[in-house]
RNA sequence: GGGCCUAUAGCUCAGUUGGCUAGAGCGCACGCCUGAUAAGCGUGAGGUCGUUAGUUCAAUUCUAACUAGGCCCA
C-alpha cells in the first residue's frame, strides 16, 4: 500500500463558493454599491472621458415593474456599464412618467366616492402621492435588477421644473402656430355631461333600431357613374344601428377594392358590396336581379342625395369598410364616429355635430331640434319611411359602450380639442426627412415610425381631465382670441417652476395677464382660461427638452434611445414631434427597440392565461443574474420568450460560468502575477495557443458590445467557458496543474494563462453579470480593490502566431477522432478513464504524420491517455488498455518507474518529489 | 380589416452576395471519473430550415400566397 500522495499536489483551493445564493447575496453587493457610492465613484473615475448620451425612456408610475420592463431596463444597463468599459462617462438618469389617467382612475378606485368631492387640488395631491409611492416601489424593484445609475436623482414629469418645461414646450408650439382648436367626436355620456377615455368605457348588450336606407345618387352627375348604373335612377343602401346620427350624415364610404352590384327590383335599382348581397336580401326582402358590377373606387367622389335633407352626400373609399355586415356601404357622419371623422378629415369635410352636451339636437336643426337624439331614433325612422328612403327597420341587440359611472348608453360626439397641426411649416415633410438620419435599429424600425408619421392625423393635445399640465392659454371673452402675449406665458411658466403645475387651477389664471391688459383685437378686459390638460404624450415627449441639455454629462441630442418596439407609435414618435417644432432635429441619433416577452410557447403573458412571471419571482427564486444571463442569451430585437424552463436553463448556464471562474480562482491559489507571471513568449505553446484564442474573443466581445449585439458575447463567453476551456484546456492542464512542482515553468507557464484570461474574462462579463463579476475580482484582488465596474475592456494584448493555431486545431481535432475511439473502447469495457489506455495513431498523410511525430512527446498530455505511440500506416487509431501499474502520485501508467522513498513513481513525479524534500 | 415584423433540432442562437452530407451550446440518452465533486469528462440520438406555389442548373437563402404568433392602428 503506497503512501497517499495527495498533499504532495496542487489542488485548487479557493473560498469563492460553488454555490451562488444569489438571491441573498446579490442584495448584499447591492447594498455594498450604495454604501461606497460605487456609481460616483465610476463617474469620477470618467470625469475627464468623452460622454455617451443616453436618455431613459420613463416607465409610468402605476403598479409593480414586469418582466417587459425587466428587459428594458436590463438592456439599459448592459448599454450603461458596457460603454463605460468602453471607456466613456455615461450618466444614466432614469425617468418616471407621472400624469396622465391610469392614475386618476387607480385614485379613484383607491379613494372611492370621496374623491368626487375633492378640489381639484386635493385631488392632484393624492394622483401625486400615488405616483410617488410606485416610483418608490418600482425604484427599489429595478435595483434590485442591478441597474446602475443616478436612483437618488430621477427625473420625473411631475416634478416643477419639468411641469414649467411642458408648458414651455406647449407654449413654443402655440407660439409658433402648430397649435389650434378643432373638433374631434369622443364619447360621451348625456347624463355626466363629460368625456370619456377608452378606459372608461363599459360595453354592455343593448337594443339599437337596425335601418337599410337607400341614398339615391346624384342625377345630375350621372356622366360619371360607373357604366353598370347608367341607365338607372340608383341608389346606394347604408345599414346603421344610429339613426339619430343621420341628420349628421356627410358621406358615404365605399371599400375601392370591393366588387359592388346594381340590383334591379321591379321600381329601383340598390347598390349594395357584393359579398353582403345575400344578407341584405334576405334581411330586408327586396328581391331582385343583378344588372351590373363595378369597384368600389369608382365611386369616389360621386354624389348621393340625403334622404331627409336638401343637400349633398360625397361617396368616399376607406380600408375598414367590413364585408361582414352592413351593405359595404357605410353610412359616414364626421361628427359622430372616429372612423368617419378620419374619413371627414382626409375628404375635407365639416365636422358636422348638431348634438348639445345633454344629448339633444340644437335648436335651430331642421326636423328634429330640441329633441332627445335616443327619443328621436323613432322619429328619423318614421321620416325615412315617410320619403321612402327606409328598406328595413329592426331591432338588433349588440354589445354598446356605456358610462361606467352611471351605467347609459354614450353617444360620440363631436366636441372642441386643441391639436398640433402635421402640416403647419411642414411638419410632417420635416419630420419624415428627420427620421431618415437617424439609424434604426433593426432597419425595419424606419418604416414602422415612418409610415405612422406619414399617415397620422394630428395630433389631439387635450383631455378633459384634472392630473396634468394644463393648456396654459386664455381666450377674450368677448372675442374670443388667444392671447399670445409673452410676457403672461412667461408668468405663468415662472410661477409652475415655483409652485407646480397646479397654479393654473388655484385662481384666475388672468391674474398671470401683465396689468392693464387688454385684448389686443378688442380691448375686451375679461378672459377665459382653459381647463384642459396635455395628453400625457406630450409630457413624456418633450423629455428630450426637460432633461437633455441641462448638465453636460447628459446633452442633447441623445446618442441613444432603448424602449420596445410600441414606442413608435409612443415615445419615438411623440418626441420626434416636439423636436422637430422646437428644435428642427430629432433627439436622438439611433433609436433600439425590443421585442415584447411572451411565454414558452410564444403566446403573450397575461393573467388571464396563468403564464405571467414577474421579475421578483424570478430574483426571488435565482438571483437577478439569471435573469439577466437570459436577456443577452436572446435577441431582443425579435419578441423573446421566458418560462420557468428558460429560467432553469440559464441558471445552468449561470453554474457552469461560475464554476469556471471558480477554477480558474482556485489554481490561481498562491499564484502571485507580479513574481510568477511567464512572458507570453516563454509559455509552453499549448498555453500560447489558448491565449491566442482568447485574443481573437477579445475584440469580438467588445465588437458585439458596440454593436448591442449581446446575444453574441453570451454564446461566445458560453462557448469559450465550455468548449475551450473546460473540456480542452483546463480538463488537459490538470495534470500539470496538479503534479507539477508548484513554481514550475510548466506550471507557472499555465497559471499564467489562467490568469490572463480570468482578469480579462471577468471584464468582458462585468456588464451582464455584474454581480458575479465584482464577487470574483474581490477574489482576486481583495474587498478593497478599484471596482471592475470602473475598469476599462481589454484589447488584443498579444501578437498571434498563425501557424500555432492551425496546428493545435488540427490536432484537437485528432484528438476528436481519439475520443471516439476511446469511447468504443470504454464501451467494451476495456478502459474506464482514459490514462488507463495507451493510443497509437497510424497515419498515411506526410503533413497529419509529421506534424504528429512533432508532438508525440506531448500527446499523452493533450489527449489525456498514459502513452502515445505515431505510425505510419492505414489504421488510424488503436486504444490498447494497458495493463501495467499506474504511478500512485499522478495516476498515469508510465514505461517506466523510478525509486523515490518506499514508493516506485513516474520519473517525473519521483523529481518533483525529490526537490520538495 | 390595414401597417410593420417574426418563423432553422426539445430550448436559445449561427448559417457571409442562392452552391459540398444545415452548425454550435444547452437539454436529453448512454457511459466514464471520484484530485473542479450539489462538480468534471466522453459518446450518441434529434431538423421535409412554418406550409404551398413560383424564379433558377441549383432555394434554408430570392418572389408570392397561406398558416401561426407579436407590436401598432382601426
Amino acid at each position: 500500500m503506497s503512501k497517499d500522495y495527495k498533499d504532495s499536489l496542487c489542488l485548487p483551493k479557493t473560498q469563492f463558493p460553488m454555490k451562488a445564493n444569489l438571491t441573498t447575496r446579490e442584495p448584499q453587493i447591492i447594498e455594498k454599491w450604495e454604501k461606497e457610492g460605487l456609481y460616483g465613484k465610476i463617474m469620477e473615475a470618467r470625469k475627464d472621458a468623452p460622454v455617451f448620451a443616453f436618455h431613459d425612456g420613463p416607465p409610468y408610475a402605476n403598479g409593480h415593474i414586469h418582466l417587459g420592463h425587466a428587459l428594458n431596463k436590463i438592456l439599459k444597463d448592459i448599454v450603461v456599464r458596457s460603454r463605460i468599459l468602453m471607456g466613456n462617462k455615461v450618466y444614466y438618469r432614469p425617468g418616471w412618467d407621472c400624469h396622465g389617467l391610469p392614475i386618476e382612475l387607480a385614485v379613484e378606485k383607491e379613494h372611492g366616492k370621496k374623491v368626487h368631492g375633492l378640489d381639484i387640488h386635493e385631488f392632484r395631491n393624492f394622483c401625486k402621492g400615488y405616483a410617488e409611492k410606485y416610483i418608490d416601489i418600482q425604484r427599489e424593484e429595478f435595483k434590485r435588477l442591478g441597474l446602475l445609475g443616478d436612483w437618488e436623482n430621477p427625473y420625473r414629469t411631475m416634478e416643477f421644473d419639468y411641469e414649467a418645461e411642458i408648458a414651455r414646450s406647449f407654449i413654443e408650439c402655440f407660439l409658433k402656430g402648430y397649435v389650434y382648436k378643432g373638433l374631434k367626436p369622443v364619447q360621451w355620456c348625456i347624463r355626466c355631461q363629460t368625456a370619456l377615455a377608452e378606459a372608461e368605457v363599459e360595453y354592455e348588450d343593448h337594443a339599437s333600431p337596425s335601418v337599410y336606407v337607400a341614398f339615391p345618387f346624384e342625377v345630375e352627375e350621372r356622366a360619371k357613374w360607373p357604366e353598370a348604373l347608367k341607365g338607372f335612377d340608383a341608389s346606394a343602401v347604408i345599414w346603421t344601428t344610429t339613426p339619430w346620427t343621420l341628420p349628421a350624415n356627410l358621406a358615404i364610404a365605399f371599400h375601392p377594392d370591393f366588387t359592388y352590384v346594381a340590383i334591379k327590383t321591379k321600381d329601383r335599382v340598390y347598390v349594395v358590396a357584393e359579398e353582403l348581397m345575400e344578407i341584405f336580401l334576405r334581411e330586408t326582402g327586396v328581391s331582385g336581379t343583378v344588372e351590373g358590377k363595378f369597384k368600389g373606387k369608382e365611386l369616389d367622389r360621386l354624389y348621393f342625395r340625403h334622404p331627409f335633407y336638401d343637400r349633398k352626400s360625397v361617396g368616399l373609399l376607406a380600408q375598414y369598410v367590413t364585408s361582414e355586415q352592413g351593405t359595404g356601404c357605410v353610412h359616414t357622419a364626421p361628427g359622430h364616429g372616429q372612423e368617419d371623422f378620419i374619413s371627414g378629415l382626409k375628404y375635407g369635410l365639416e365636422i358636422l355635430c348638431p348634438v348639445d352636451g345633454k344629448g339633444n339636437f340644437v335648436e335651430d336643426l331642421p326636423l328634429f331640434g330640441g329633441q332627445n337624439v335616443f327619443e328621436a331614433n323613432q322619429k328619423v325612422i318614421q321620416l325615412l319611411k315617410d320619403k321612402h328612403a327606409l328598406l328595413k327597420s329592426s331591432t338588433v341587440h349588440h354589445s354598446y359602450p356605456h358610462c361606467w359611472r352611471c351605467k347609459n348608453p354614450l353617444i360620440f360626439r363631436a366636441t372642441k380639442q386643441w391639436f398640433i397641426s402635421l402640416e403647419h411649416d411642414n411638419l410632417r415633410r420635416r419630420s419624415l426627412e428627420a427620421i431618415e438620419k437617424v439609424q434604426w435599429i433593426p432597419a425595419w424600425g424606419r418604416n414602422r415610425i415612418y409610415g405612422m408619421i406619414e399617415n397620422r392625423p394630428d395630433w389631439c393635445l387635450s383631455r378633459q381631465r384634472k392630473w396634468g399640465v394644463p393648456i396654459t392659454l386664455l381666450s377674450c371673452d368677448k372675442c374670443g382670441e388667444w392671447v399670445k402675449d409673452r410676457k403672461f406665458f412667461d408668468n405663468v411658466v415662472k410661477a409652475m417652476e415655483e409652485r407646480g403645475a397646479g397654479v393654473w387651477f388655484e385662481a384666475d389664471p388672468s391674474g398671470f395677464l401683465p396689468e392693464n391688459f387688454a385684448c389686443p383685437k378688442c380691448g375686451g378686459k375679461k378672459f377665459n382660461a382653459e381647463q384642459d390638460i396635455l395628453d400625457v404624450w406630450f409630457d413624456s415627449g418633450v423629455s428630450h427638452k426637460a432633461v437633455l441639455g441641462k448638465n453636460p454629462d447628459l446633452p442633447w441630442p441623445s446618442e441613444l434611445y432603448l424602449e420596445g418596439s410600441d414606442q413608435h407609435r409612443g415615445w419615438f414618435h411623440t418626441s420626434l414631434l416636439t423636436s422637430m417644432i422646437l428644435d428642427d432635429k430629432a433627439p436622438y441619433k439611433s433609436v433600439i427597440t425590443h421585442g415584447f416577452t411572451l411565454d414558452g410557447q410564444g403566446r403573450k403573458m397575461a393573467k388571464s392565461m396563468g403564464n405571467v412571471i414577474p421579475p421578483s419571482e424570478v430574483t426571488k427564486k435565482y438571483g437577478a443574474e439569471v435573469l439577466r444571463l437570459w436577456v443577452s442569451m436572446v435577441d431582443y430585437r425579435d419578441d423573446v420568450r421566458l418560462s420557468w424552463d428558460l429560467l432553469n436553463q440559464n441558471a445552468e448556464a449561470y453554474m457552469k460560468i461560475r464554476n469556471t471562474i471558480r477554477y480558474l480562482i482556485g489554481n490561481l491559489n498562491g499564484f502571485d502575477p507580479e513574481k510568477d507571471k511567464v512572458p507570453v513568449e516563454k509559455m509552453l505553446e499549448m498555453d500560447r495557443y489558448i491565449l491566442y484564442l482568447f485574443n481573437r474573443l477579445i475584440p469580438k466581445v467588445v465588437k458585439a458590445y458596440d454593436d448591442y449585439a449581446f446575444h453574441i458575447i453570451n454564446r461566445e463567453l458560453l462557448q469559450f467557458c465550455t468548449v475551450t476551456l473546460s473540456s480542452f484546456y483546463l480538463d488537459i492542464i490538470k495534470d500539470r496543474l496538479y503534479c507539477s512542482g508548484e513554481k514550475s515553468v510548466e506550471r507557472l507557464s499555465a497559471q499564467s494563462v489562467l490568469y490572463l484570461v480570468l482578469v480579462k474574462m471577468l471584464k468582458l462579463m462585468a456588464p451582464i453579470l455584474p454581480f458575479t463579476a465584482e464577487e470574483a475580482w474581490g477574489y482576486l484582488y481583495g474587498e478593497n480593490a478599484a471596482p471592475i465596474h470602473a475598469e476599462v475592456f481589454p484589447e488584443a494584448f498579444v501578437e498571434e502566431d498563425p501557424a500555432v493555431i492551425e496546428r493545435w486545431d488540427k490536432l484537437r481535432e485528432v484528438r476528436e477522432t481519439v475520443n471516439k475511439a476511446l469511447e468504443t473502447s470504454r464501451q467494451k469495457g476495456e478502459i474506464g478513464k482514459s490514462l488507463e489506455a495507451k493510443v497509437v495513431i497510424s497515419v498515411k498523410d506526410g503533413g497529419a504524420l509529421s506534424l504528429l511525430k512533432q508532438y508525440e512527446k506531448i500527446l499523452p498530455e493533450v489527449f489525456i491517455v498514459s502513452q502515445v505511440e505515431v505510425l505510419e500506416g492505414e489504421d488510424p487509431v488503436v486504444v490498447v488498455p494497458l495493463e501495467g501499474a499506474k504511478c500512485p502520485r499522478c495516476w498515469n501508467v508510465p514505461v517506466g518507474f523510478v525509486k523515490a522513498g518506499e514508493d516506485e513513481l513516474c520519473p517525473r513525479c519521483a523529481e518533483v518529489i525529490s526537490k520538495l524534500s
